[in-house]
RNA sequence: GGCGGCGUAGCCAAGUGGUCAAGGCGGAGGUCUGCAAAACCUCUAUUCACCGGUUCGACUCCGGUCGCCGCCUCCA
């Protein structure tokens, strides 16, 4: 049950090691829901939805943690001037999140806690770090001071030493004693009251560091397998995460870092402040299907920047199409007897480099043409006539089981053509058994440009949308 | 300035110190088809940014050059 993984923290690839296999326990920093999420930040979640699945794939039990950020500066802003207070402001955020995960047909992680659900948790965890003596307070804020955790910039391999206080521009108005330290705990007096809490160091509210320390800790224990997220998080936001977890419980805690690279776009990060971002909603109504989408951000190596494009976009579900087709006419063959060698053999040579792939640093790209090499194999075998059911089956349970890693690899069920459509297809029909080509010719081309493109098989003729 | 990474065919993109450098998209020709489509067959990088070095041998290791990206500040 081996399985691959570079881990920042190292700089190397490394073994994943859970403690207490066959679970692994995996966190993933998840979206603050303030707006819609674009396909930049899921291009990170994609990825680690492929980690979770390859790793179940490869034997392992999964318990995922991805949170919610409920509680930050643009939340309560935006909130405030809508008129609402968190929970009714980010519930529709919230919602829009969860259809683009399923539209992206991502596995829900085992626990998807809000940070506004667990403030006790962060309370106790600050109130640690106090008795520990870790952090000072100015201005009514808890600080965590830097200064006290020696290990500090390890993970980002950055010279702290070099950070000196007030060398950069401080957007908080806090009175800090070193610009490296960050804020546990906020009071901002002209904040509405539905944005603070009691705590026994003074009513505030969180910072953003602090709830995934607390809630990975809380579902996962001190000491976490596996912990995710995108480049960006690297730092400050993960170094912070380390700080304050093992200044708290005197544990590591996290044992293997995976981050995944940036989507870009005309070689530029993809970021709202930029505005050169697209969201799924916005690509969907550009006639593009979320599997397409899918399937270009999985099949992309996740250390590797990814520069979207609608190229691509179109090179993605051209390949996509071509496994569907394959695996639909894998499901047709009807012949009886038992499965060929050949068949066999390829499924399980498909197979086997799939999952060597997987195991080694996640190579999607590698078990991608693993899948094609199969579909090549299913389609020489198909064309030869050289399949009967039980070899096209095990062909077809092949490409289920590569599946469950990918999610997209099989074609959508049964769709219905709308009335009008029907009646045109089943006129050609008609037209073609009368051998009038001219008239059936016609009806084709009016369906294709209604987005129908129709093949005639031995078999009949098939339809599918364009 | 410091740190990290990248540069492989028209496009996207793996990979290895040593047979012909994966896979996809696109393109060309052919088979099949009433015609198409789909599928199948064949072809599409003597070469891996550039220059040196190590080696019997490098695209893969080392050094340098050029170009690009990210982080060092809220950000997936």
């Amino acid at each position: 049950m081996s399985f691959r993984l570079y881990n920042t923290l190292s700089g190397e690839v490394e073994e994943v090691r859970p403690s207490a296999p066959p679970e692994v326990r995996m966190y993933a920093c998840g979206p603050t829901v303030y707006n819609r999420a674009h396909i930049g930040n899921f291009r990170t979640f994609v990825a680690t939805d492929v980690l979770r699945r390859a790793l179940t794939y490869c034997g392992f039990r999964v318990r995922e943690v991805m949170n919610l950020t409920d509680v930050d500066d643009r939340i309560i802003k935006l909130a405030a001037e809508a008129g609402q207070e968190i929970g009714p402001f980010t519930a529709a955020h919230i919602a829009a999140f969860e259809a683009d995960m399923k539209a992206l047909r991502m596995e829900r992680p085992e626990i998807v806690p809000k940070a506004t659900e667990h403030i006790a948790e962060m309370v106790e965890l600050i109130g640690k770090l106090i008795a520990r003596g870790h952090t000072y307070v100015a201005d009514g804020s808890v600080y965590f001071r830097i200064g006290s955790f020696p290990d500090y910039g390890k993970l980002a391999r950055l010279d702290v030493s070099g950070m000196k206080a007030g060398a950069r521009v401080d957007t908080d108005k806090y009175e800090k004693e070193d610009a490296r330290d960050f804020v546990l705990w906020k009071l901002k007096a002209d904040e509405p009251a539905w944005a603070q809490w009691d705590a026994p160091f003074g009513k505030g509210r969180p910072g953003w560091h602090i709830e995934c320390s607390a809630m990975g800790m809380k579902y996962l224990g001190d000491t976490l397998d596996l912990h995710a997220g995108g480049v960006d998080l690297i730092f400050p936001h993960h170094e912070n995460e380390i700080a304050q977890s093992q200044c708290g419980t005197g544990h590591p805690f996290v044992r293997h870092w995976m981050h995944v690279e940036h989507l870009l776009v005309n070689e530029e990060t993809m970021s709202k402040s930029k505005g050169n971002f697209f969201t799924l909603p916005d690509l969907v109504e550009a006639g593009h299907s979320p599997e397409a989408v899918r399937y270009l951000l999985a099949q992309a190596h996740y250390r590797k920047q990814l520069n979207f494009s609608f190229e691509g976009l179109d090179q993605a579900k051209a390949a996509l199409e071509r496994i569907h087709g394959a695996v639909r006419r894998l499901g047709e063959v009807e012949t009886a007897g038992p499965a060929s060698a050949a068949a066999l053999e390829a499924g399980e040579r498909a197979e086997t480099a799939f999952a060597a792939a997987l195991r080694d640093d996640l190579n999607a790209p590698e078990a991608i043409a693993a899948v094609h090499g199969l579909v090549t194999d299913a389609n020489q075998l198909l064309a030869g006539g050289a399949l009967n059911a039980a070899g096209a089956g095990a062909l077809r349970e092949r490409f289920e089981r590569m599946d469950r890693v990918f999610g997209v690899l099989l074609p959508a069920g049964e769709d219905r053509l709308e009335a009008d459509l029907q009646a045109l297809f089943d006129a050609r029909q008609e037209a073609r058994r009368a051998r009038d080509f001219r008239r059936a010719d016609e009806v084709r081309a009016d369906l294709e440009r209604r987005g129908i493109v129709l093949e005639d098989t031995p078999r009949g003729t098939r339809w599918r949308r364009s």
